[in-house]
DNA sequence: TCGCACATGTAACGCGTTACATGATTAC
DNA sequence: GTAATCATGTAACGCGTTACATGTGCGA
């Protein structure tokens, strides 16, 4: 049950934006959901077209100023209700799954300069993720700071700057150990 | 190519502690790393198959005292090496996915209340995980302390405590702006 | 002209969950 | 007796990725 396709969601969640075509959308996410959602368009293309069978979607087959021709889906009045009845509704979990920490979990099995140097890994990425970030952050007060959607891009961007923290903090936390260990030897 | 099996690796690393049924093996799962990584049954017994048959793992039928008969498997020589292998290896990301801040980010399309609720959803969650984690990590302190693998296992508990207190530092946060712009309505 | 970004799609594949089947033993 | 736990498995299903196919327009 909890398997249920949610690209159909994000789809309709990015055309309550503006309408926009499959590539568009498939961009956007890459774009400002790449931390905490992902799809890819063997996905995006035929839930558009489920979603337009359903006349959740409308589309419109549009050459814009003899540019690429794309075609330009938008959000029904039908559409809007499926997505406004499934917000609300409780975020179910699905299972979790971090490589790392099954990997530091076995660790007696490593050397001990192995198991830092996947926690050094994880720092950088953590590091280059904050970096990232915040500066979409800035970029996004400046940019977009009186959109009706800004103060909910920024709850999403703020969860990833606080773990990212957290990520951070850690990493330097059982590095310190690992170090006192290492010097025990 | 990082949608590779892993399933294989986890049963390694739990038969590397020590022999263990199918069964115990997945209750072990469920006890140990399901903050960070879940199998199922459906995933546990094929792969125990398949490992037998690489000869990563023995098995010996035991009727351990009369009691319910199980099929004991552990690690061989070359089951070792494919663990010891594996793990050095950079982690891989998964793709991310938090359906919490999909809905959040798609916020606009709800009453601010209705955010409120699924962000206090999120918040007791992570403080339900933090008192387990807590509860869990003296618990091994006492128990544990002196078996090789406790450091890794407190580093994993460790990932939790400083994710789960991240998490409820921005649920705080952000509520407090939910509120803010709540009273200028 | 070569590569990149734009643009839409399909097919194969397999991972992982859910649900089910089966049966023993223990405890109330 | 009947519910829960121990214990092992299988089958269906579908989600999601990867890889491929195809083609346009633009800039270096």
């Amino acid at each position: 049950m909890s398997r249920i396709n949610k690209t159909k969601y994000i789809i309709l969640g990015m055309l309550a934006i503006r309408p926009m075509s499959g590539y568009e959308i498939h961009s956007m996410i890459k774009k400002t959901t790449a931390n905490f959602w992902s799809e890819s368009s063997g996905q995006i293309y035929p839930n558009l077209a489920a979603l337009l069978k359903d006349s959740a979607i409308s589309c419109e087959n549009e050459s814009n100023d003899s540019k690429h021709k794309s075609k330009i889906y938008a959000l029904t009045k039908k559409g809007l209700e499926v997505l406004q009845q499934w917000l609300p509704t409780t975020a179910t979990r699905h299972p979790p799954r971090d490589e790392l920490l099954l990997k530091l979990f076995f660790g007696k099995n490593m050397t001990e300069e192995e198991c830092q140097k996947l926690i050094l890994q994880r720092k950088h990425k953590a590091e280059e993720n904050l970096e990232f970030l915040t500066s979409t952050k800035e970029h996004l007060e400046q940019q977009h700071k009186n959109r009706a959607d800004f103060p909910y891009w920024l709850i999403t961007i703020d969860h990833g700057i606080f773990t990212a923290h957290a990520e951070i903090e850690w990493c330097d936390a059982i590095l310190k150990n690992l170090k006192k260990s290492l010097r025990r030897r």
